[in-house]
DNA sequence: TTTTATTGACTGATCGATCAGTCAATATAG
DNA sequence: CTATATTGACTGATCGATCAGTCAATAAAA
């Protein structure tokens, strides 16, 4: 049987798609632990013997959940870095773009897998060797990338401007309306494009502000 | 009987707190989910029927170590924000102290509890009647004052602003050595009243620049 | 003061439900 | 015919929760 990372989407069996859709609503709705097998072959259409054929295990599966769409993500991130001129003016409010827009957009996976990727901030000890695996490679380019768009900022300074980029996107990417209730009532929802516009210049305006504090 | 919130800790039985302490950790290592009442049993050393006795179901433990941690921290943030001048220069610099400095203090649970916030940020449905009565109203406190502090801006954009920390807050307060390992092998861990600076230069940054982009 | 109720704190045994996972049988496709 | 794909029936383990009952301390009655 050909492995899931050698098949394309389009040779994927109807009920495989089903299973992987379902798996990434249920995991961020209920978290690991809270979903059940049972409930996420309800929900997939299918029997729960099948999640067991096709991925063996319930770690698995999760994992295969998470492999998948990190890739779609950070693939789309890597290819909008590698666009960025990193010696021009704009280069850190750009490489900012590039690590937020693909998280934000459909490609990844909208408010499903966006509460998955909050959880993973939390940083559980289960999904330490995944997001090793899953994130960590991309996460190395783009702190390389912000030391640079920085002018020179120290790796550790970059990491750190990083850490708290995912931080600031997390807060944002799974939101249930918080921001909308602590505004108050006139508050609507912010538009998408805007969004990302407000979160890029926070974390520019911010990592300007630590790098200051750094050189003195 | 004494609901647990009238008796004081002097009052509280040994066992009652030994508890709320190993609860603490297990619903912070396993999430509320991951974490069986067997086990928390077995490191609070009392048994499972204890827990049931004094909490009545999981449910109701789970409410009461969020609903006492939550309140240690923003009692006390409350009591910082008070004793600031929001006229003043530094005045959201400030703020943005009172509001981080109370969970990164010992009296913020420290780790164990770090995760359980974190965890909060990814919105789970469960969580949110309980963020609501426990986070919600000290968190408009300080959407005001941010407000106040940003020289009159917004409630929207204080609430962003907001909303932004937190997410920064939760970044860093649960890590693992994640910053540290992608900022290169030099890099030692930040020293805690160092971190608390950096975190609060680079939100004051984030939010000077979003209220630029808001006032054009 | 002695005896009798009453309570609070706590435990071991056990319940039914649900969990992830197994396996033989069957349908479908190449 | 032979894979591969899919299912229903099933299992042991573990889950949260309940229950009857123990034990020491306190309160009330004698």
């Amino acid at each position: 049987m050909k492995t899931l990372i050698e098949r394309t989407e389009a040779s994927r069996t109807h009920a495989l798609d089903s299973i992987l859709n379902a798996a990434e609503i249920e995991f961020a709705e209920k978290g690991f632990d809270g979903a059940s097998m049972k409930a996420l072959a309800a929900r997939a259409d299918v029997s729960q013997s099948l999640l067991h054929y096709h991925f063996s295990s319930k770690t698995k599966l999760y994992e295969a959940v998470i492999r998948e769409r990190s890739k779609l993500i950070n693939d789309e991130r890597i290819v909008q870095l590698a666009d960025i001129d990193l010696t021009q003016d704009q280069a850190l409010y750009r490489v900012i773009v590039a690590l937020f827009q693909p998280a934000l957009s459909p490609l990844g996976g909208g408010r499903a897998y966006a509460r998955i990727f909050a959880g993973l901030i939390a940083g559980h000890e289960r999904d330490q060797d995944l997001v090793r695996e899953c994130y960590d490679p991309t996460a190395l380019k783009f702190v390389d990338a912000i030391s640079v768009a920085m002018g020179g900022a120290s790796r550790m300074i970059a990491a750190q401007v990083y850490q708290f980029s995912l931080g600031v996107l997390a807060s944002v990417i799974s939101r249930d309306g918080r921001a909308e209730r602590l505004g108050g009532e006139l508050a609507g929802p912010l538009e998408d494009g805007l969004l990302l516009d407000q979160l890029a210049r926070f974390v520019v305006g911010g990592a300007k502000a630590i790098a200051r504090a750094d050189k003195f």
